[in-house]
Parts: structure tokens; C-alpha cells; sequence
DNA sequence: CTGAAAGCGCTTACAG
DNA sequence: CTGAAAGCGCTTACAG
């Protein structure tokens, strides 16, 4: 009674000052009291309520293997995409009861690995995914230790299993469609170029928007830069292309942090958007809603893309779906038409 | 050798497997093999590798009582601010071994205490927290549980504990010297008023750097919002503000978010950044960087505010750092004068 | 309705 | 230089 003890207290404490089995506290603790006495199970919560009691989660996860906790790996949690996406998830996966360790690839495979080896170690009862390239060994050896995990934002060639990932291709064609409605010809499209799949499905999109518009796009209008390349080196890579390419009259971006740096290439290549050139890109934030003239973009629903994941990789952790199979959601872009890409006026 | 179990090796396999003592091969496992004949030493560490042995965490966490993660609470991950300082924290957490929990409390009281207690008990080694205004009792608590933790971004009023600010005062005083220094006389002040320290220092140099200037500040020019209201209320509170303040010549955002909902609230009230208003914003992100005009801020600088939180709880956990005093890191701000706030011309 | 006991996979004092 | 053994705090089949 005078000193509150700071050690922490076990269910053998509560057990021994109540006269009971370790046992039967386990089974109160646990919700399986079905048959425990009601008095007994009143008894215990009272006592448990008054120590507050916690088990260890440590010994539950020794017993037991599962950890209730969930590794997220993700390309960039500064990126605005991703940072809504973490947030989203993790909320959802309190509810749950489940804690989640978080992280960012940069898009580095080296970092990739040693994270999911890392989290594997660490016993997380499952994974959500935004896999870089060449982590398809990991990838493999996570389907034959039947740890389950799904797949985010990107899908890994040649491998079969859970994933949700944004309909890339019908984001790229309508993006496209857009501009050529609107008049634009020569439209120049600035990607990334290290094979990953939503960049693949969105160029598709893309090429076969402008095909099927008859309209022709030649090679030097495809810019492909590197992830790995700083921003600086990008923004350079971005203006000389601007530089070289004088004929074009819109660009498409085919990401975020792309369409952001494109702004800051126009701005400093002293051009105007959209009279000098029109602009559209993949993926909504603040900056392409609120810069005059406002970014027209093809925007990916985060919520959406968030909860289904969350939700399909914890019916895969309770067995009610199979790690296998390749099933998977296909979210629906929206484009949201604004004002840097009007109406082209004749020349 | 046909068929490769998916069950999990364990040290007393390889123990079995070498013909030596489960102690002998824990010792080399944690490096602790000074008393261990090197050719015994080679051995272990060889039949690990072809294993691909990993020491069970649970087992390790049990016994040691340490799980070698950390627990990191943010206002919401979302946010260009937090999402970057996440990041940073992680990236150099996993280089000290340890994994992290991410969660946001969205400035939530309950969310704060539901996540720090899930954690608890899910035995993180330590803290860094975003304190909302009221969890100073779980904040009490941890101190007297000798759990190590470090306060981020702001303080609690009377707790003294370890943490990492920004210099908030110097960061509202210099941005608005610099808009009295440019001619501004009439600047309207748009914060939070969930007191909170870094909001409470912001405004208190915004007031003091006034005050030195001998200018007025009209009560009706302080417009305090509250977190709890939803984008849309801001918005429209902020767009009534402005009317009903048509004498302002200056605004002075104490947030981020606040900032990009002001310009929003600017562009629909159509008005023009600065010729009929000038504009400074606390925080920096890429909109301030690129919109036209881009705008006046104090950027905090957030790789250093990551990098000092993470290497102080790493000092407290370590013990290299007492957790009771108020030790603490106050990072300068740096003003960055853009195109929203130039010299004011004669009216 | 309740309990005794094994065991999850480690670490670590202790013994030799 | 190496090993036998206790114990971290749970869960769970089994017994009564």
C-alpha cells in the first residue's frame, strides 16, 4: 500500500493473491471463461482492473507465434501518397489490434531485403508490400514460408499472390484521351524508367491512347529517369529535355514527385503553363490543386487503395483467404480535369 | 536434404546438429565468444549461415526484457512535416537495430493514450512522442515507470522530461520582423489555439517582434482555430476572417496546414499574393516552394530535429542519458524570404 | 468449474 | 573452453 512497486505484474501475481490457477486467469484474460464460475471470472477482472494488469506480449508471442504486429514497407513515407497510405493503414490496423512497424525503401532493393529480413526476424504476423525490383528472391521465400503478405501499388512480374494496385493502364489512356480532346498533339511523356509495373501499365495506357487517337509519338518525346537520381540531377535531366523538345505542346507526369519537379523544370525554363505548355500528372496533392493554373491529374483513391489492403492482408492472416492465389484489387483512378490543361487554341 | 522443412530453426538444433551446448552456441550467436575456442566459433558461425539460422525475438524479448523497438507517436504521418520526420527516424532507427511503431494521433487525447498504452504492453523500448494537450498523466506515468521517452516538436507544460523543439519564438519573431522590416502594418495572425507550446512561442514572438516595431495588433486580427474542425469550417472561417479584416496588408500562417488552407481561402476570396495581401507561413513544403508566388516561411529544419530525437531516446535507453532532467535540443529555425512578401509599395 | 505441468526459445549465473 | 539448468510469462492439452 506505501510503495507502488514499479515492477510489473504477472498473471502468476494475480493467480497466487486471488488463491487461483495460473490457469484460470489465462482463460479470464483471454475471453475463454465460458467455464469459469462468473463469480471467479468477476473476481479476477476486479483484481486485474485494480493492478493494471497487462500480459507480457513477449511471452504470449513465445507461446503462441503470432506477434499482432504487421511490417509495412513502403516506397517513401515523406511522399505525400505513401505517408496517407501509412497513416490509413496503421489506423486501421489498431482497430484490429494489431501494432505496425513501418518503413521506407526509397526504392533501394538493398533496403528492401534487409527490411523484410529484418521484420521477419522480428516475427510481424504479416506483410504489405510496395516491392522495388529485384527483390523477387524475398518475394518467393515469403509465398514458401507461407508468411503472408500482399502486394501495393505494384505488382512483381512473375509472381502469383495477393495485391491491390491502381488501374494504371485506364489512368494513363483517359489522362491521355484528355489531352488529345482538348487538342494537344505532340504530347511528351516523362516516366520512370527502372520496369516497375505501374509505370509499365501507365506508359501503356498512354501510348495506346495516343494510337488510337492516330496521333504519333516519337522517341525523343519519352523521357525516362532514373529513381535513383537526385532531384537535382532530375530537374536538369527535365529542362534540357524541355530544352530539346521545343515542338511539344503538353506534358504527361507520370507520378507525383515527376509532375512536382516538372513544375519547378517549367517555372525555371520560363515557360507557361498551360499557353507555352499544357500540363497533366498521375497522383493529387496540395501543390497541384492549389498552383495557378491547377494540375489536371488522374488521382489515385488513397483511402481506398489503404483500407483493401489492410483488410485483404488480415483475411489472409485468419486463414479466410489463401496466400496463393493470385486475387487482388483493381482500385479505379478518377481524372480531375483542371486548368492546365484547357481547351487548345489554334495556333 | 529433399525436403527443406518451413519449420523454423532454433539454437537447439544447431547445438544438437554441432554436438554442443545451447550455451556455446548463444555465445557465438550474440558475439559473446571471447571464451570460445575459434575453431568451435567457426563452426557455429558456419552452420548458421547454411541454416539460415535467426534467433527467435519473442524468446530473446522474454528473457532480456528488451524488444529492441521503439514507439514513435506523430500528429499524423500525413502531414509533409511528420512524414519526412518519420521517415528520418526509422531510417536511422533500423541502423541501430531497433524496428519502429508508427502511429498518428491526429491531435486526438484518446487516440494519444490508446497508442502509448498499446505500445506499453507491447513492450517498446522507448518512446518519441508528439504530445497532444491531454495525456500529461500518461506522460507522468511513463516518467515514473522509468520508461525512456523524448517529447517531439512540443512541450508539456510542466513536465520536465527530455525532448526536441524548434526554436518556435525566434521562427515567429524573425518572419514577422521581416514583414515590418518590408512595410507591413497591419498583419493578421491565423494559429491553433489548442495551446500548444510551439503554437503558444509563435505567437508570443509574433507579438513580442510587433511590439518591438511599435505596431498595433488588434484583437480582431488574431484568428485561432481549432484542430478538432473539419478542412471545410477552416476554409470558411479563414474566407470570413478576410472579409471581415479588408485593412490587413500582411498574414502570417503559424502552421503548414494552416498555410495551405489560408492561400486556398486567398485564391477563393480572390485576392491576389502580395499586391493585396502579402503572405508568410510557418513550415516549408513543396507548394510554398512553387506556387506563384512562392511563398515566405520559417522552415524548420527536419532531418536535424529527426536526427537529434532519435539519437537522444537511443542515449536514454541506453542509459548514456538520464530520463528525469529536462535535457533537450532547441534547433534554429531558418527564414526563407520568396516572392509573397516584398518590399510593400507606397499605397 | 478448476489446476498441475509442459513447453515456446532464448540468456545467463554458476560450475567445472 | 564448454555445459547443465533455471527461469522469463504466457497458453493449452489433459486430468479430475
Amino acid at each position: 500500500m506505501m510503495m507502488n512497486s514499479t515492477k510489473k505484474i504477472s498473471m502468476k501475481d494475480i493467480a497466487k493473491e486471488l488463491n487461483l490457477s495460473i490457469t484460470t486467469v489465462s482463460f479470464v484474460v483471454n475471453g475463454k471463461s465460458d467455464s469459469i464460475s462468473p463469480a471467479t471470472v468477476k473476481k479476477v477482472k476486479d483484481l486485474i482492473k485494480k493492478r493494471g494488469f497487462n500480459p507480457n506480449s513477449a511471452a504470449r508471442m513465445l507461446r503462441t507465434g503470432k506477434s499482432k504486429t504487421i511490417g509495412l514497407i513502403i516506397e517513401d513515407n515523406g511522399n505525400y501518397f505513401f505517408g496517407n497510405i501509412a497513416k490509413i493503414i496503421e489506423t486501421e490496423a489498431h482497430k484490429n489490434g494489431y501494432n505496425v512497424f513501418l518503413s521506407s525503401t526509397e526504392n533501394n532493393d538493398d533496403t528492401a531485403k534487409a527490411l523484410i529480413n529484418k521484420m521477419k526476424n522480428s516475427s510481424v504476423d504479416g506483410f504489405i508490400i510496395t516491392a522495388t525490383q529485384g527483390i523477387k528472391e524475398e518475394i518467393d521465400k515469403l509465398k514458401k514460408e507461407n508468411i503472408p503478405f500482399v502486394l501495393l501499388d505494384r505488382l512483381m512480374p512473375e509472381v502469383e499472390t495477393n495485391y491491390v494496385i491502381l488501374n494504371n493502364y485506364k489512368g494513363g489512356y483517359d489522362l491521355t484521351k484528355h489531352l488529345v480532346d482538348n487538342g494537344y498533339e505532340r504530347i511528351g511523356f516523362i516516366s520512370i524508367h527502372d520496369g516497375m509495373s505501374q509505370m509499365i501499365d501507365r506508359k501503356k495506357g498512354f501510348l495506346d491512347a495516343l494510337r488510337d487517337a492516330s496521333k504519333p509519338f516519337p522517341e525523343k518525346a519519352m523521357l525516362e529517369v532514373s529513381f535513383r537520381q537526385s532531384h537535382e540531377e532530375i530537374l536538369e535531366t527535365i529542362k534540357t529535355y524541355i530544352k530539346n523538345n521545343p515542338e511539344l505542346d503538353a506534358l504527361f507526369f507520370a507520378t507525383n514527385y515527376l509532375g512536382v519537379m516538372g513544375i519547378e523544370a517549367i517555372q525555371q525554363s520560363n515557360l507557361k503553363i498551360p499557353e507555352d505548355i499544357a500540363v497533366v500528372s498521375f497522383d493529387d496533392n496540395d501543390l497541384f490543386r492549389l498552383l495557378t493554373p491547377s494540375i489536371t491529374v488522374a488521382a489515385q483513391p488513397i483511402r481506398e487503395i489503404a483500407t483493401k489492403s489492410i483488410e485483404l492482408l488480415l483475411k489472409i492472416i485468419k486463414k479466410e483467404q489463401k496466400q496463393v492465389t493470385m486475387v487482388g484489387e483493381v482500385i479505379e483512378p478518377t481524372v480531375i480535369i483542371r486548368n492546365s490543361s484547357p481547351k487548345k487554341k489554334r495556333a
